[in-house]
DNA sequence: TTAATAAGTCTAGCAGCGCTAGATTGTCAC
DNA sequence: GTGACAATCTAGCGCTGCTAGACTTATTAA
């Protein structure tokens, strides 16, 4: 019986499509835009049907921030040059999270700021969220004892870095600056 | 002509008691049960009232956390411990920093996370928040040679470490662990 | 003292929000 | 064809930030 094959599928795009209008649209007008108003007139349905498919708002947003884990991990580890220096490698990643943070702002913000319903650093813990961990761990491994204390604390570095100039704390053209700055600190040998 | 001057002591005191009121709310309920409807309800004046004083709500939240960053400041200063060596009263304000943002979750939110409308890091950012910064900048010194770019740094770390352990992406029972970790890495002497 | 003006405050309402009950339409097995 | 079920929509609730215009009170001028 392919018919309810079928219409899992067609389920699942609208979701797909769902998740896109949302994403696209928060990057466009920011987070608030996106009602659910405005996202069941994107994929030409009315409101209720949203849903069917997410318990409520939060929950696309929460997905929209899944997609966004599924893609922050493989970006930080293709951002490591090749025959780069443990040190290198520190300040690749650093960067790479920034600018991952700034080219997609509103991406970034569903996965870390707004409320998501998304559980972490628990038993279901995304399984792209840990691979994003375990990247960042990567870099941090070699010049600390404790890594996952250490990595916790380097991606609140960089996590901290990316919202304080988001919200215009401190100054964008030092950017630079302050990952080097950092990744001279960690990456001395004591 | 005491008049006005009595107009514009009521005028204040009311001012500080929508402020105060917003404060208790979003302490008690968070910044979502903040409303105009409610701050008006609670300082028993119409919702029209309220837009005398502030332009809009953003604006409420903006005067609650220029509350905060004179108090933040004084806090930062008193938490070093008499006697302290330089490492030591980097570690004391690390963590009196974080147990503001825990202890005043809401009051942390309307400084720097938020929409406030104040601006940073500019020629009209406010004396408070400066002396907070120069607080941070006082532990810092120290150990490093650009002072400005180096305090950027230790803050974005304590705001993140913050804010990752506000939304339970780090574990909280870690909390002094990274902080010990970023100090030792901080004020080693290169 | 009274009339005109100004200041202060309120009522009532707009457009939009997240969310949902209940009606309606379409699709299927029999 | 018909009854059952799923898919979908219309319409609406109670809330939001914000504001126009009415009204009431205080201040000034004649």
């Amino acid at each position: 019986m392919g018919i309810n094959e079928r219409k899992e599928r067609e389920k699942a795009e609208r979701e797909q499509r769902i998740i896109g209008a949302a994403r696209m649209l928060a990057e466009k007008d920011g987070w608030t835009a996106v009602t659910v108003r405005r996202l069941a007139q994107e994929i030409e349905y009315s409101q209720p049907v949203l849903y069917a498919h997410f318990e409520n708002r939060d929950a696309i947003v929460g997905a929209v921030a899944l997609e966004g884990f599924g893609e922050l991990g493989p970006v930080l580890r293709a951002s490591v040059r090749r025959g780069a220096s443990p040190a290198e490698a520190m300040e690749d990643v650093a960067m790479a999270y920034l600018e991952f943070a700034f080219k997609r702002p509103a991406l970034y913000e569903a996965m870390f700021v707004l409320p998501s319903g998304l559980r972490f650093a628990k038993s279901d813990t995304p399984q792209s969220l840990r691979d994003t961990f375990r990247a960042m761990m990567a870099v941090v491994e070699p010049f600390c004892a404790n890594a996952e204390v250490a990595t916790e604390a380097f991606w609140a570095t960089l996590h901290g870095l990316a919202e304080l100039e988001r919200h215009g704390r401190i100054r964008a053209a030092l950017r630079k600056e302050r990952v080097t700055h950092i990744v001279d600190m960690l990456a001395r040998r004591s």
